[in-house]
RNA sequence: GGUUCCGUAGCUCAGUUGGAUAGAGCAACAGCCUUCUAAGCUGUGGGUCACGCGUUCGAAUCGCGUCGGGAUCACCA
């Protein structure tokens, strides 16, 4: 397997072998499909292959749990769709307990689970510490996330922040699916990008300071960063009114050359420019670190670029003795990928330096024989998806078969309703500037509204924060990572319908029953008899509740948060429905009561433990 | 031009082993707070799932083609 790209994972239906939450050890698609392959059996003495088997959730205006399809047995059944429907659910009817009843719809056969299963299934998770997530470590594998990954420039925008957010909440899904997990960080410390920012604040700086300025450390750097491209671009334009062409002008503007000088004094060591280098890079990490603290992310290991860029060279050189590489008469290497259907691909230069390329061949090779680890996630934009395909074919074909464990996880660009994003440009929607007006919405909004009476400053602040930033995080995590996605700053993030707060309001307003419940001496059960009748609109929010650890797989096996993002918001919306049409505290018969907190509780649990996967905290009050 | 991703309501998005009448939110309009937090709930309107052909009992979903948009194909990273 390459990259997830060009060979999906084996898909994966909406139901899982999972053995651990049912009372009879068996979830329900898997004694129904067992069932169905009895029937089939018994009744037509054929058996069938496991995929002739299609389950799928009922239908909410049919009634009914799970629906069998009847259009792959009707070569077998000999009979109509109707006429199979009923044979086969008369026969799962009286020969599973759990299936209470049956009605055949056209070819669909809607099954009816009983009450006793679903209650079971709540009074085992209730016990259970993190339903849906697997026991930490369980599977045995090791997979690094590589996310963030930024250039040491300029402060983090947007895109950043998506690529943060994802890689972050990728990790937590890799650990709810039992993997060890290693983040790291690969900061692109080097090259002449830096160079532009040092070599506009020794022009310009007069001595600038973070300190003496007032200013973050990144964006004092990336404020000279945009300096420099002013005036290489004013440059540029007198020497192209000078007669020169754009392209010649482009390259012997004495600002780039300048530039270019100064990178070969710092890959020469000179020690002026390394402790230059190495000043404002300080500055620069300061900065990154408050965001990465402000938006909740970390890691267990930062790289910098500094020192692996040097990496992979003796991989190339043992690729050109075995002849899998090939030098052109000017010395390059390179690697022919013309018979894969892609071009040649430079791994060294002319004068024998390396390229973005060659230091990646030699980082993936440490990672793998120096750590151990079993899977490798590249979380970078779909600009580089080409790279990435380049990176496992070049690694296989050196021998590396490991390298079908390296996963680029490819997400889109976020958009601007101007278009793209450009940081030289200064049209770039900065992440700290984003982060504070998130947080200022949402304190706007909680004293519009009157919720936070009362608290501390220091409290409510905090509630702030966790709305704003909730609101920020969901609204980027809930799309389909692969997809562009369009932010629109005027609109900004909403705080109704789908969306963070609404989530983190359902969280409240379950939290807030509990502990009425609590303050009236009202005792949550530990479990609930099995003879309670359940209504049709509690039992879907329990159906909801066990689609949970399947969704967490999904989401470990498609690479997206965004389908627990989803997941809870319908979980949300289903409890909200439920919580508007029945009254929980004031329910007078105190065992729908109980249940029904019961069910609350659970409820709040989940949510909390989902958006937990999201890096998205939810608040005791909002 | 080659490769690749995308195109679903006015807007932002769900819709993943092909299944029943394609769903949410926002925006618009109309309702629901002396009752557990109205950042909520209910209802109305809104669709040629870009287009065409094919495979199938059945296609938003799979295949081929067309149109439209993004990305990429550097001795940049």
């Amino acid at each position: 397997m390459l990259f997830f790209k060009h060979h999906p994972p084996n898909k994966i239906g909406k139901y899982y072998l999972c053995v651990s939450i049912s009372i009879h050890n068996m979830t329900v698609e898997n004694f129904i499909s067992k069932g169905v392959k009895d029937a089939l059996l018994t009744l037509y003495h054929i058996n069938v292959a496991d995929n002739l088997i299609q389950l799928q959730e009922t239908k909410k205006e049919f009634s009914g749990d799970i629906t069998v399809v009847m259009f792959p047995f009707l070569k077998i059944s000999k009979k109509s769709p109707e006429q199979t429907g009923q044979e086969i659910g008369l026969f799962l009817k009286n020969n599973l307990s759990e299936i209470e009843d049956f009605g055949v719809v056209k070819g669909f056969l809607n099954l009816s689970i009983n009450q006793s299963y679903w209650v079971s299934f709540l009074n085992d998770i209730i016990s259970k510490k993190d339903y849906g997530k697997a026991k930490p470590c369980s599977t045995g594998r090791s997979v690094m996330v590589e996310y963030s990954s930024p250039n040491t420039n300029k402060p983090l925008h947007l895109g950043h922040v998506r690529n943060n957010l994802l890689g972050y909440s990728m990790s937590m899904i890799f650990k709810a699916n039992g993997h060890h997990v290693t983040m790291v960080n690969l900061v692109n410390d080097r090259g002449i990008h830096i160079c532009k920012s040092m070599l506009a604040w020794t022009k310009w700086g007069a001595g600038e300071t973070p300190e003496s300025s007032g200013k973050k450390g990144d964006h004092l750097v990336g404020d000279f960063y945009v300096k420099f491209d002013i005036e290489y671009k004013q440059e540029i334009k007198n020497l192209v009114s000078e007669g020169l062409k754009q392209e010649e002008a482009e390259k012997q503007a004495p600002l780039i050359m300048e530039a270019q000088e100064m990178l070969r004094k710092w890959e020469a060591k000179d020690t002026e420019v390394v402790s230059l280098w190495e000043m404002m890079n300080s500055w620069v990490y300061k900065g990154f670190e408050e965001t990465y603290r402000i938006i909740g992310v970390s890691f267990d290991r930062i790289y910098y670029e500094s020192q692996t860029y040097l990496l992979g060279k003796e991989i190339v050189k043992k690729g050109l003795e075995d002849g899998i590489l090939f030098r052109k008469p000017d010395n390059s290497v390179w690697a022919d990928l013309t018979k894969d259907g892609l071009d040649e691909k430079l791994l060294l230069r002319s004068d024998g330096t390396s390229v973005y390329m060659t230091q990646d061949l030699g980082t993936a090779c440490q990672r793998f024989s120096e750590y151990h680890v079993n899977e490798m996630i590249y979380v970078v934009g779909n600009e580089q998806n080409y790279h990435f395909q380049v990176l496992s074919l070049i690694l296989l074909k050196l021998g590396y078969t490991w390298a079908s464990q390296l996963k680029h996880m490819s997400y889109g660009m976020v958009e601007l309703p101007s278009g793209k994003m450009k940081s030289r440009e200064g049209t770039v929607v900065d992440a700290d500037d984003l982060v504070k007006e998130m947080i200022d919405t949402a304190r706007d909004m909680s004293d519009e509204l009157g919720k936070l009476d009362g608290y501390t400053k220091e409290q409510a602040e905090n509630i702030y924060r966790i709305i704003g930033l909730g609101a920020l995080k969901y609204f980027i995590l809930k799309v389909d990572p692969k997809k562009n996605m369009l932010f629109d700053p005027k609109e900004s993030v909403d705080f109704n319908g789908n969306t963070g707060p609404f989530i983190q309001y359902t969280y409240t307003r379950i939290q807030s029953m509990v502990r009425k419940a609590t303050e009236n001496g009202i005792t949550i059960p530990q479990s609930i008899e099995k003879s309670i009748i359940i209504d049709n609109k509690e039992k879907q929010l329990i159906k909801l509740l066990y689609k949970y650890p399947a969704i967490i797989r999904d989401a470990g096996v498609l690479l997206s948060p965004a389908l627990i993002a989803n997941f809870v918001y319908d979980l949300a919306k289903e409890y909200n429905q439920f919580y508007h049409e029945f009254p929980i505290l004031k329910e007078e018969d105190s065992t729908f009561r109980d249940f029904r907190l019961f069910l609350s509780k659970i409820t709040g649990e989940v949510i909390q433990s989902a958006m937990d996967l999201l890096g998205v905290e939810v608040p005791e009050r909002m």
